[in-house]
RNA sequence: GGUCCGUUCGUCUAGGGGUCAGGACGCUAGGUUUUCAUCCUGGUAACACGGGUUCAAAUCCCGUACGGACUACCA
């Protein structure tokens, strides 16, 4: 068997959505686990959807993820060029072969002809008109119109396009990896358009003759491909490419997280969550998603949880980085169904992978999220923080979110739980505390620790009747760290300017 | 409507003739912790339905229901 290659291939019409990243990510798994090639190809034939900026999108959100294309635009490779648009006249002389050879045919039918057509027969109560071999003959087309009307109209330069000539009676079967097989009846399908007006491929051409030039060996695919299957495999035997075919693997579809039918981009903003790799920015807000990477999740985490929505490795081990999935990833494996989209899960995946990291990585992927809040701590701060923090956050926004107050001020204080242990009669006893601490100086915690103990027991107070206080003078809220190590992070200034303003704060309550 | 695909706890799933139907997320009870989080222990909860085949069916077959995709000169 020759070597192993698997293309992405999206097209550049916004932002990469979620489920493209899943397809890319089982193509580029399968393709490392046989040492084989990862391709990336733009299908942008369609001239009327082309974004701006969404081919880089697709670039960007790739590297994101860490799936890195051995060949693509950028990327160099052999099999070039790897965008659709720079393919054009290839796809002309396919079609020319296909025309000549008999298997396809020049249709004159204009869009408006065809829509007319479609009414007319919903009109008789037939709602579904396919352009197939019963219908064939009843429209403007090189086989009903015959050799020299096609010419003459191909010489006035008619505008056509060129259809698959969909043979009749035959059984098309395909063996889907994941699947099994799949059977079509030709009778069913219809002759589907391979070049348009505008003599740009549609994605069935297109796709059939680059993956046969790029020796593409499996297609990994979203399911919503499986119908047009049957025309590719069609294709395939047109062009007498059978035997080199690629398998075929349709992948499952992401699901709404609630109601009904797939992910969408929709869907994100309806609940407040990240349905795509990276943010975009469209022309309207309305057009505009959040991406994982903005709303503070890890690659590895985003690339974790999308390989479990829809394979399982068949053991329990559910933390697998990139090289653990190329192990152990395999395509009977994925399951058939569609998997939905669960949001919670996705989170639970970015605190494993949080809590996991050495705490200088998270340092320095954190210094430019908290440089743009104005933090520029030292490193040994940093790490000090980022040790004590690590184990409270599920995304990276949560660092700052719950832990401001490592660099400023604090900015709300949670009153609730002190409100009772704030007794006017206590109050010397606390600033007593508070001069005790100052003149300890900046320490370790052990020593705060001790005077805090023993100033409990002097006054005969308990834990309960100083840490509130403490920790909500200081942080402003009960919820964080232990006390002792913010204090000793933040010396016995700041501890003490803190519980100053603290202390007023609470008198006033 | 037609074609094709699918269906195990709320969710992701294991399990492929004989299992107390397992794990994870979530939720929940408790323990640890000065708090929160982590961590530990326990609980909750599923084979869509109906027929077969079989000594035995979540597992194989057929229906039904439900869900999904496709049905463009879009991918």
């Amino acid at each position: 068997m020759s070597k192993v290659r698997l293309r992405f291939a999206p097209s550049p019409t916004g932002a990469l959505h979620i489920g493209g990243v899943r397809t890319a990510l089982y193509n580029y798994l399968l393709a490392k686990q046989a040492g084989g090639k990862f391709i990336l190809r733009i299908e942008d034939t369609d001239q009327t959807r082309y974004v701006p900026g969404a081919e880089a999108y697709i670039i960007e959100a790739l590297e994101w993820c860490g799936l890195r294309p051995d060949e693509g635009p950028g990327f160099g490779g052999n099999y070039g060029p790897y965008r659709q648009s720079d393919r054009k006249a290839l796809y002309e002389k396919y079609a020319q072969q296909l025309l000549d050879s008999g298997h396809a045919f020049y249709a004159f039918d204009t869009p408006e002809e065809l829509d007319a057509r479609r009414e007319q027969e919903k009109e008789v109560g037939n709602h579904n008109f396919r352009y197939d071999p019963t219908t064939r003959h009843s429209m403007r087309n090189s086989e009903a119109l015959g050799a020299a009307e096609t010419q003459r109209l191909l010489d006035a330069g008619t505008p056509y396009t060129v259809r698959l000539k969909i043979p009749t009676d035959e059984i098309v079967k395909i063996q889907d990896l994941v699947r099994g097989e799949v059977q079509f009846q030709s009778n069913e399908l219809d002759d589907r358009v391979l070049l348009k007006t505008d003599r740009m491929p549609t994605y069935h051409l297109a796709n059939i003759v680059d993956d046969h030039l790029m020796e593409i060996t499996h297609v990994i695919r979203g399911e919503e491909w499986l119908p047009s299957t049957a025309h590719h495999v069609l294709l395939y035997r047109a062009f007498g490419w059978e035997d080199t075919m690629p398998a075929f693997a349709h992948l499952p579809l992401i699901m709404k997280p609630t109601g009904k039918g797939k992910l969408s981009k929709r869907d994100g903003a309806k609940l407040g969550i990240p349905v795509f790799p990276l943010s975009w920015q469209g022309e309207t807000e309305a057009e505009s998603f959040v991406g994982f990477r903005e709303a503070g999740f890890d690659p590895r985490a985003v690339l974790n949880f999308l390989a479990l929505l829809g394979w399982n490795p068949g053991t329990e081990q559910e933390i697998f980085d990139l090289e653990g999935l190329i192990e152990a990833f395999s395509i009977e494996k994925i399951g058939k169904g569609g998997a939905r989209f669960d949001y919670d899960k996705a989170r639970w995946f970015n605190q494993q992978y949080i809590m996991h990291t050495p705490d200088a990585d998270l340092v320095t992927t954190l210094k430019p999220l908290l440089a743009e809040k104005g933090v520029h701590q030292d490193d040994a701060f940093l790490l000090a923080f980022v040790a004590l923090m690590k184990e409270r956050a599920t995304v990276y926004g949560d660092f700052w979110e719950q832990g401001y107050y490592f660099f400023q001020e604090v900015t709300t204080y949670d009153t609730k739980a002190v409100k009772k242990k704030w007794q006017a009669e206590r109050v010397p006893l606390f600033e007593q505390l508070r001069a005790s601490l100052l003149a300890l100086g900046d320490t370790g915690v052990p020593e705060i620790e001790a005077t805090v103990k023993n100033f409990l027991e002097v006054n005969g107070l308990g834990f309960g009747d100083v840490f509130p206080i403490l920790r909500v003078a200081i942080t402003g809220t009960t919820k964080g760290p232990a006390i002792y190590d913010v204090m000793a992070l933040l010396g016995a200034e700041e501890v003490d300017r803190r519980l100053a303003k603290g202390y007023a704060v609470f008198n006033a309550l």
